[in-house]
DNA sequence: AAAATAGTGTCTCTGAGACATTATGCA
DNA sequence: TGCATAATGTCTCAGAGACACTATTTT
């Protein structure tokens, strides 16, 4: 705000007021598909949705009724956006200090058709164990994880198909151009588990092939070694552990390798 | 929103109202410091400010007289926040078809004292001339480019602080992570020219360097040389010139070269 | 011993970076 | 001629990528 003009045209006129403002969550997980001793994990990436009741608490018809929908709620007046989805991801799933990431604003009007209500989208990391917990909390709403690519065959509720879409090329994008795969693995991670965490948003060559990843995570300036520490986790022979350093990327586009 | 819970809640609690929703734009330019004939320009990124006007139309006291503000004002309930600060800027500056992007919502309680007042932020890269252009069309409102090292000795009003840190963060990062450098530039380019835009944010040694960056442009896969054309504009020996592609560039960090 | 994953040795090739040199055309 | 900018030649070095091979441990 604050243009002059647009300040005194407002103190009069009183432009009309939203009707509602909320706050969406896109909750990601990765979950493990395969895990055989001594093997390498083979992971998926997956969204967890909520499909809306048929009736409210008053028994009539819900809007967009038995639709797939993310999970959220409406901002209450003394807090942010973010905070909002904070609560509500914990009410959701009973964790805190989980990685939320603001990732953008759905306000075309008509989205909604109970009025102009504004929507915040936000992304979220948790890991696959707290939400088998939340389901196992609640059966009334029926809640699933879907793969990325089952998910637009799903009847999505409102405009959340296009907030799904932008959810997963945001956290595709987070996952191979900063460090947030740590937020999917243990805090410390053999090189094959770094791995199977890129692999689930990128065929990039250089990832996909062991021995030059291998050799790769090595020089990475963000990850660095545990000394001496292994694991058979993964393989029968001992591993090498790694884990990240606080660190802020940011190579130009204009310096890198083709 | 669209948790069932929420959802009915809200039905019969009727959530507050947030009290205004806006948008705002912070203006960037890059404006030629010295431009001698043959010579390779110098660049600087700008950012355009607004001082607010002590009185308003009423002759009441402005809130945050005198300090200085993005440009902006109330989303119509009619468009979306980019609608808005699309219109609001093509009235600013009489400009169309301006790179425009959302870089973040602002909705603390109490960032705005006239009640809970939700903005949006963007920013906005135009061409140097068309802001000298809509200072000389508004001579009422005091317009004023600023290089980005002296923006926060200034008054600054709200918390326009906070959001012109994070509009500056978010160009800087696109101008070295995207192709949003083209926009600085005229169609055509040489080597240089790239490159006086690229220093107005960056120190990276590889750009620094004149011979290490003429070789480098040719390689880049979402930049080709237009055959054969030349120009003298930046030295005394005829230059070659280069156009941005179409493409989408995204690198891997776990791939890059450090 | 067989199987499976981790990790290294080695070779080739590309490109980064540094430095020197050449090319061009104006003043 | 002198000068400034553009562009190339050349050398060295790091690392990518491919392939083969070794290492470790379980079954």
């Amino acid at each position: 705000m604050s243009n002059n003009k647009a300040m005194t045209n407002q103190t009069k006129k009183e432009y009309p007021k939203p009707y509602g403002y909320t706050s969406d969550i896109a909750v990601f997980t990765i979950v493990t598909e395969e895990k055989e001793p001594y093997k390498p994990p083979k992971m998926s990436l997956k969204l967890m949705l909520i499909q809306r009741a048929m009736v409210n608490a008053e028994g009539e018809k819900n809007s967009e009724a038995g639709k797939w929908a993310l999970p959220g709620g409406f901002v209450h007046p003394n807090e942010s956006a973010f905070e909002a989805a904070k609560r509500e991801l914990e009410e959701e799933t009973g964790v805190k200090d989980i990685h939320l990431k603001h990732y953008g604003v759905y306000d075309e009007p008509g989205r909604d058709d109970r009025g102009w209500v504004i929507t915040n989208a936000h992304y979220a990391i948790v890991p696959e164990d707290s939400l088998i917990k939340r389901k196992a909390n609640d059966d009334a709403a029926r809640v699933e994880l879907f793969k990325i690519d089952e998910i637009f065959s799903l009847p999505l509720a409102f405009d959340h198909e296009i907030i799904i879409r932008d959810a997963i090329k945001e956290i595709k994008k987070d996952l191979l151009q900063t460090t947030i795969a740590q937020k999917f693995l243990p805090s410390q991670f053999t090189y094959s588990e770094l791995q199977a965490v890129l692999l689930t948003v990128t065929d990039d060559a250089a990832i996909k092939s062991d021995q030059a990843f291998a050799r790769k995570i090595r020089m990475l300036p963000f990850i660095e070694e545990v000394d001496g520490k292994t694991t058979t986790r993964t393989s029968k022979k001992p591993t090498k552990l790694y884990r990240f350093v606080e660190m802020n990327v940011m190579k130009p586009i204009y310096t890198a390798r083709y």
